[in-house]
DNA sequence: AAACGTGAGTAACGTAGGTCACGCTGCAGT
DNA sequence: ACTGCAGCGTGACCTACGTTACTCACGTTT
């Protein structure tokens, strides 16, 4: 039952797609599953972790801080992605802390039946290699945009990001519900709060974009791509 | 004789240390081995590869472009560091350039090579998956630095992170042999040239290091720690 | 020697964007 | 109804850095 609900999911990721149904069934069932409120912490950086998460109902913030306290949201994610891979293949300390967005619920993976899946299905070791070099790609990427781009074309370049993968074309013009506060989208940017604000209402005023709380509807893909570089 | 000498250096990179002394062998004679003058590209950003090259002499760096031509550095590698694993675990483009800062000669290693060391050797897919994991790691922690770190601070981490791993400790005070331009220490921080310069002689004149061409001799490393944020 | 290129050192200036400090709204709890 | 509190909107500063534009000290080439 339960497991049958955790098969259909573990379906949908990049990383279990290829299984079978009898081997989604055996997965489903090892699984564990968690429920979470809004605003409450998956993991925290600097655990120890050695399980591998599914993301089954809710959104999540993958954030990244510095000793001081500082905070940077890496990105946000929906069902059904995957995350706590990294700390898993090296044993090491888990790099980012996992928060909520909303209420949430997760499967959990141990390493010990991740260890087996693979000795049955060693293609599952590719596709968690390329899921690692995706990784890897996006954070070159990031750290790119850091230093090449200035807040207005990073800030840009992310409503841009956030569209492609979950954009609701309502009515032609594609249309975005953030349901992030302006604070999270300047986490996500390496900018201030007030710098985020000023800029989206600039964009607003050259007529780029529309705002209506936390949805933005885009007027003009073409000139917020031109802003972005690319 | 040539694959002996292919053995060796095999031998010292993490990625193939756990073969026995007939693999490396054997893995040495598969191995091209190719030499290049300072200043030469040995792969450029958006080429497709299939080929592993281990650094045998010389030193390259690392190459991040944005799509206007702005280049950011994102390492520089000496033997028997390994490059190029990434664009072909998944088939894609090469993520970024490799240019050499000395004459230098690499081994290259094929995809198919490598495959069939895998099928023999299922040990090194975990070696590879956790090379991979130290360069999200690493990625991470350089997006970080962009945005927690002003220009000192991440200059100051610079110099010490080359110092951890290059340092020659002449009597006592360590010493480090840069053998970069400022212009590329620039480039791996995200700042100007002038500026680099400027920071440089900050130091000094607060007498953190002291400058003497192109080699730094740290004189108070707790103060250069300090400004790094660790 | 003259000419040229490369790398380092400085200074003047403009500005993107951070910080601080407000006020406003809407909503949840008592 | 009153009181928080979270999120948005805006303004006045201030500064870290990039940009531009020189100079000087070297090697190398012609």
């Amino acid at each position: 039952m339960k497991a049958e609900q955790a098969a259909t999911l573990l379906a949908r990721t990049p990383l279990f797609a290829g299984l079978d149904a009898s081997e989604l069934l055996a997965l489903g069932a090892c699984a564990g599953r968690r429920t979470y409120q809004k605003g409450e912490h998956i993991f925290h950086q600097g655990d120890t972790g050695d399980a591998v998460f599914v993301l089954a109902e809710g959104r999540v913030k993958v954030i990244f801080a510095s000793p001081e306290g500082d905070e940077m949201i890496l990105a946000t994610l929906q069902p059904p992605d995957v995350f706590g891979e990294l700390a898993l293949i090296d044993g090491g300390p888990r790099s980012a802390s996992i928060q909520t967005l909303e209420p949430t619920t997760v499967l959990t993976l141990t390493r010990a039946t991740l260890l087996e899946l693979i000795a049955r299905h060693p293609a599952v070791t590719d596709l968690v290699l390329r899921s690692l070099g995706r990784l890897v790609r996006r954070m070159m990427a990031q750290a790119g945009d850091l230093v090449f781009l200035d807040l207005h074309g990073r800030v840009a370049k992310l409503l841009l990001r956030m569209i492609e993968d979950r954009a609701a074309h309502s009515d032609g013009r594609p249309s975005l519900e953030l349901r992030l506060t302006q604070s999270d989208l300047a986490a996500m940017v390496g900018g201030s709060r007030q710098s985020v604000n000023q800029i989206l209402h600039h964009f607003e005023r050259r007529g780029y974009l529309r705002l209506k709380g936390q949805t933005v509807i885009v007027q003009d893909l073409e000139a917020l791509r031109r802003r972005a570089g690319s």
